[in-house]
DNA sequence: CTTAAACCGACCTCCCTGGTAGGATTTACC
DNA sequence: GGTAAATCCTACCAGGGAGGTCGGTTTAAG
């Protein structure tokens, strides 16, 4: 398996919220059992995402998440890379605290590593599919936006962003 | 990580047959001695690319392993396939006995499921990396062929390194 | 008949995945 | 202010797979 149930689960918490109006938060809880799964564990699970940025959230009652930035902006491979941590194919990718991804692997005797070469084209694949897939792809696939609820001057009034 | 050292080890070792000539085999502990891996590790790493039809042996005294076909026609799908099962980017992508890969996934409430479609994607382009490299380009990165020995001395206990 | 090698299967240890548990804190609403 | 709903945080835990090791059997060359 290459990716994680982490990776699974906070991709679809992404679409669940990427369907929802950004307007007011939505609850773990809501998509817990909306997808069935484990609500302490999508805890875990969403604080990547947080600390990654990709989606906000508010404390307290009638609290919850929504998405930072309109679902066509955010390119998955970000979502994945929040989730996963990165994407190695191989043990000896190691992220530096910079971007670059380098092979700890000594260039034995002067020949240069020659699965690293394979192994950068199959992260370059990887990347590339994920780059080029956005979010609203995803939660359009899935049957698009939930419809605005017609009571809105009520839902409105909630907006509460919290109005500091 | 994405691939196991399975996958790192027998690559290398892949690499390492190719380097040599077809004509004679070459024994699991020079390939050990050569790129430091423990000898009854690659026992089942090769275990598998025999049984997938990549590489050939002799077994006995100056017994070996060879590839069953020239390095230029080994496509690196192949051998990741061999080494790793199935190439599959999420738990819910399981092969049936076909070649055919499908989602478990119940369509829940007739919508589709959208995260399968990321990770097709993910996966055609990690498969499609593979497909376009062939084990002939690995062999030439890392040196290329080794020259072919004129005596009839026991060359191959030491992987001759090109003297830079 | 000795030696080098492939072949085989059982075992073993560590670490990560996939959770659970229990709280502390923040906020909306009455 | 009290209570309920929610985020937030840390620790813990069981299971399984990764990454080997070990011991032995079979085969073939010299």
């Amino acid at each position: 398996m290459i990716f994680s149930s982490k990776a699974e689960y906070g991709v679809r918490l992404m679409i669940e919220l990427g369907r929802q109006s950004p307007e007011h938060p939505t609850s773990l809880k809501a998509i817990a059992d909306a997808e069935g799964l484990p609500l302490a564990y999508l805890e875990q699970v969403v604080a990547r995402l947080r600390k990654a940025g990709l989606v906000m959230s508010a404390r307290g009652a009638h609290g919850g998440y929504w998405l930072s930035r309109p679902a066509e902006e955010i390119a998955m491979d970000e979502v994945v890379q929040a989730l996963e941590g990165s994407i190695a194919p191989m043990e000896c990718f190691v992220h530096d605290h910079t971007e670059r991804v380098l092979c700890s692997h000594q260039p034995d005797a002067g020949r240069g590593c020659a699965t690293k070469l394979l192994w950068t084209r199959v992260q370059g694949g990887i990347i590339r599919s994920l780059q080029t897939t956005t979010l609203a792809e995803l939660v359009d696939f899935s049957g698009g936006r939930v419809p605005e609820p017609e009571s809105a001057a009520a839902t409105l009034d909630v907006v509460s962003v919290p109005a500091a």
